[in-house]
DNA sequence: GTCTATAATTCGATAGAC
DNA sequence: GTCTATCGAATTATAGAC
């Protein structure tokens, strides 16, 4: 159903570019910030030729923003190692570009957008919590609250506010201390005491 | 010079109230979706108002979010309790009205804005790193910023995105977590090994 | 499928009466 | 000091020609 060329142009070209630029609006503006206008500027095509694919701004967000962590199985890593290869994993989404695959447009939209703070939690419950749930069966939710608080906050040092602590810090050295406070809420003690 | 009521009403009071409706709108709905009416609005003044007073949109949100951490002097901590010390101070910065008197301002509106996104790196640079730097003369860069990185991903888990495992967490276990993490970040072993 | 033109809002900012 | 009225610009969204 992809192979098709002749007759329309079946327009899923458009699409993927629309799709595209969106996402590279959305994690560098935020939400209300991006214009349709700049988006379709950016994909060299009409902006009403966006609200015909997406209906609306909204419809194009939710188009752009849906996103895989691609977590890894903890059960296959050796339980002393998983807090830096959970690390590395992470790190290594965000990669260079600074945009984490799209991962920008959530931990930056979620900030006014309600909507996208509610992708945020879905990404939470339904990715975060039943890897470390399988992995920590005792107080899950707090272990996964921690990593997550942990890992969304070097995120929003690095690639939102562009802290120069950590924007200039080497990746492994940032890896490693990661790795390490990650390995403790992942199987430390995790009581009041 | 605060105690005249005669002649002009010195509109100390008038003052007041836009920064406080201004602090609550920029906190709740960060910079772009904040209006100029609204605030005027919840301070029950005129819209105009707001520009006499403050000239500019920009210039009522640097009006709003001038904050301070009120960090303690880490000196007079025992080295052993300054981790949870910090933590607590910072949680109970928050409070539990979730603005973190003026925090949440600066927390949402970097997202999108960079007047905002440079507030919060002055405020690190002129506040946090200077107090860990006291603390731990070697690498205080690196250490301030993963202690950052922290809290942070703690504020931006429980009150922006609102995570319920964040948000209906005793708040002395959270410090409990916090303050060991810390503590580590302050005079742990931090090098690449 | 693509683009032009424009409707309908909304907002920041200004001018000026009182 | 305070408020009414309004300008000018920008935006989402729609209608319709090609």
């Amino acid at each position: 159903m992809a192979e098709r060329r002749d007759r329309h142009p079946r327009s899923g070209l458009t699409r993927q570019r629309i799709v595209q630029a969106a996402q590279r609006r959305f994690s560098l503006d935020g939400y209300e910030r991006t214009t349709i206008r700049a988006v379709a500027a950016d994909a060299e095509i009409d902006p009403s030729m966006v609200m015909r694919y997406f209906g609306s701004k909204e419809g194009l967000f939710a188009a752009a923003a849906c996103f895989d962590l691609k977590l890894p199985d903890l059960a296959a890593i050796p339980r002393k190692e998983r807090g830096l290869r959970l690390a590395q994993h992470y790190l290594r989404l965000w990669g260079r570009d600074g945009q984490g695959g799209g991962l920008a447009i959530l931990l930056r939209t979620a900030a006014t957008n309600d909507g996208a703070a509610q992708r945020v939690r879905e990404v939470f419950r339904g990715q975060v919590l039943p890897v470390i749930t399988a992995a920590a069966p005792d107080a899950p939710a707090l272990r996964a609250g921690l990593i997550a608080s942990q890992l969304l906050g070097v995120a929003y040092c690095r690639h939102v506010v562009r802290m120069p602590a950590l924007t200039t810090l080497d990746e492994g050295i940032l890896a490693a201390n990661l790795g390490r406070t990650i390995q403790r809420y992942l199987d430390g003690p995790i009581g009041g005491g």
